[in-house]
RNA sequence: CGGGCUGUGGCGCAGUUUGGUUAGCGCACUGGUCUGGGGGACCAGGGGUCGGAGGUUCAAAUCCUCUCAGCCCGACCA
């Protein structure tokens, strides 16, 4: 490709609302514009990376056995209704009507399409069964950002498993587990697999692959001596044990004005550490109130209070609400004597006695709580957040929170599907088995723009060989030099023949203006052919990573740079 | 969904508070001269429904109303 016809509309400055660094700099480089919020266009160097993205993830799922799809992105209501994810799925969903009045949906995964196919199964000898496909996925982000990082419509790769039975979905997992692993390593990045949760579709195994980066949305916590990995979402913490001794046998109530935190409790005259007090949070789940409740200098996850109750919305209360509900405003309320409302209590209370809670009437707390005697618990659920330097639960290592990009997500969906959607087959002694099902995914343009957060320096971006938009940059300083012109055409055709991606830059413009764009753009070699090497029958060799030129003997440099050079795919 | 901020040429911005000829600057773009190894200089140019609609006024980028769009923070710490 010749640069002076190719379109590569490069930036010197980024939009002013870029914040990440793959986002301003995939907008500089040329590689995406946006068309509205969550919704890029892929420029021809972006669509460049974002297919050899694609195709390393086709080979590798080829390789585990899958067979490519193509399914449809616009979907039967009916279909996600019969899931039961046409109600589950909220405002996500992106949802259409049709001239008839029909209630069409726009695709945000293809559990649905695929186990509708998979309808056509009738045999267990036609298990197991990988399908996969690339397509686009739609969703209503409340908030999209971060340029590719979160968008509303987007390639995404997912894979769907079917087997007879748990032994066959492990393998397909593990298959999995094993192909994401390859995939990432291709890619350039350094994906961790971490415990997750499966969301609000239950499933037995859920592992995410996180990218460390400041850009993430996810938090993570890593041992960095035993190995445990999880996101905050799903993982725990080792705690100290607290005394649990009774202390006195009946609560008492006592005066507390103006009090309306945790911190002003810890502070007062007859108040108690942060450790010793009970935080009740009103929440609304599905339009039921209900009270969770957590150690005072512990925080709520929404997401575990999801996965613990079930709900599909959940909200705080309002403030009227919870006047409503409690009779007091926030900051007084407890769940002592209250049965009306569902009382859920983390793990971290069990046992906890000598405790302080409010008395739901402002102003006035109660003392000397034993939760369990006092408070009527309807569950005991994980619903706290683990903080930084917690405790390893497996090996009481500090853990750390790392902020990561989710780049791949593998899960275990059972049979809930295979279910809803009536799939069976029959089994070697002729009865009719529902198949258990695996669901994968990895975000292409996600993957693209972690890439360039992790592979880019203060001139532009680095990409790795294996995702670059061109192998080798061939840039030309001196245009009206025969010499070098035929030298670069010549060192085209030759790196063209051995099966690399050539451009070449013979733009009518400054050195400056085109080492600064080779930079930006990020190919990962460049060749440089000007009159100061030239002259001593030299060219200028510099991968981009180390930005350290070599010269290179000009009657040789091609078979030089082909051998420094890693196999093209 | 709550709060904040922003919409002026392809990109970055000024001008809006206090309404007043022809809306300006840098970059980019076109032509030219010089220059020629890290976003060069000079000269001459082209490009604007000032997000949209309505209103106030002799007069609106500027004031008012509505609306659309975009960005950031929050939507756990009661």
């Amino acid at each position: 490709m010749r640069w002076s016809a190719a379109f590569i509309p490069t930036l010197r400055d980024a939009p002013a609302d870029a914040e990440a660094a793959s986002h301003k700099l995939l907008v500089r480089g040329g590689f995406i514009r946006q068309l509205h919020a969550g919704h890029y266009s892929l420029l021809p160097l972006g669509l460049r990376v974002h297919e050899k993205v694609a195709q390393i993830v086709r080979e590798e799922i080829d390789a585990i056995g899958g067979q490519e799809f193509l399914l449809p992105a616009m979907h039967p209501a009916s279909l996600w209704k019969q899931s039961g994810r046409w109600d589950v799925m909220g405002d996500e969903m992106f949802r259409l009507q049709d001239r008839g009045g029909a209630d069409l949906a726009l695709g945000m995964t293809h559990e649905e399409v695929f186990s509708h196919l998979a309808t056509s199964l009738h045999s267990y000898k036609e298990l197991p069964q990988l399908w996969y496909q690339i397509q686009m996925k739609f969703r209503d982000e409340p908030r999209p950002k971060s340029g590719l990082l979160r968008v509303r419509e987007f390639a995404m790769k997912d894979s769907y498993s079917f087997d007879l039975d748990d032994e066959g979905l492990d393998k397909a997992f593990d298959a999995h587990h094993g192909a994401y692993t390859t995939i990432f390593n291709r890619l350039g990045l350094s994906a961790m697999p971490v415990q997750a949760s499966s969301g609000a579709m239950g499933g037995s195994a859920s592992v995410e692959f996180m990218v460390a980066s400041p850009a993430g949305e996810d938090d993570v916590l890593v041992c960095g001596s035993c190995g445990y990995r999880a996101n905050v979402e799903r993982g725990t913490s080792r705690l100290d044990p607290l005394d649990t001794s009774p202390s006195v046998d009946v609560t008492e109530r006592f005066p507390t004005p103006g009090v309306r935190t945790i911190a002003e409790l810890e502070d007062i005259d007859g108040g108690a550490p942060a450790m010793n007090q009970i935080k009740t949070m009103v929440m609304v789940l599905d339009d039921e109130v209900v009270l969770a409740l957590l150690r005072g200098d512990h925080h709520l996850n929404v997401q575990k209070l999801q996965d613990n109750s079930g709900a599909v919305e959940i909200r705080p209360a309002t403030a009227e609400e919870t006047l409503a509900s409690l009779g007091a405003n926030p900051g007084s309320l407890g769940a002592v004597g209250v049965s009306e409302f569902r009382v859920l209590c983390d793990l971290a209370l069990e046992g906890r006695t000598g405790m302080v809670t409010g008395a739901n009437e402002d102003d006035w707390h109660l003392r000397h709580v034993s939760v369990e005697r006092d408070i009527s618990v309807d569950a005991w659920v994980d619903i706290r957040e683990v903080q930084s330097g917690e405790a390893c639960i497996d090996c009481g290592s500090v853990l750390e929170v790392v902020r990561c990009i989710e780049a791949g997500h593998i899960f275990k969906l059972g049979r809930k599907y295979a279910e809803a959607m009536g799939i069976s087959v029959l089994d070697a002694d002729g009865k009719s088995q529902v198949p258990t099902m695996g669901s994968y995914g990895i975000g292409i343009g996600r993957a693209v723009a972690a890439i360039a957060e992790n592979h880019h320096d203060d001139a532009g971006l680095c990409w790795p060989f294996a995702v670059a938009p061109y192998h080798v940059l061939i840039t030309i300083l001196d245009l009206d030099d025969s010499e070098a012109m035929k030298l670069a055409s010549e060192a085209e055709a030759a790196f063209t023949q051995a099966g690399l991606d050539v451009l070449v830059d013979d733009r009518a413009a400054r050195p400056g203006v085109k080492f600064a764009d080779a930079e930006l753009i990020g190919v990962p070699y460049r060749l440089t052919i000007g009159g100061r090497s030239l002259g001593k029958g030299q060219v200028e060799f510099t991968p981009r990573q180390t930005g350290a030129t070599e010269n290179l003997d000009k009657g040789t440099c091609v078979e030089t740079i082909l051998k420094a050079l890693p196999a093209p795919h």
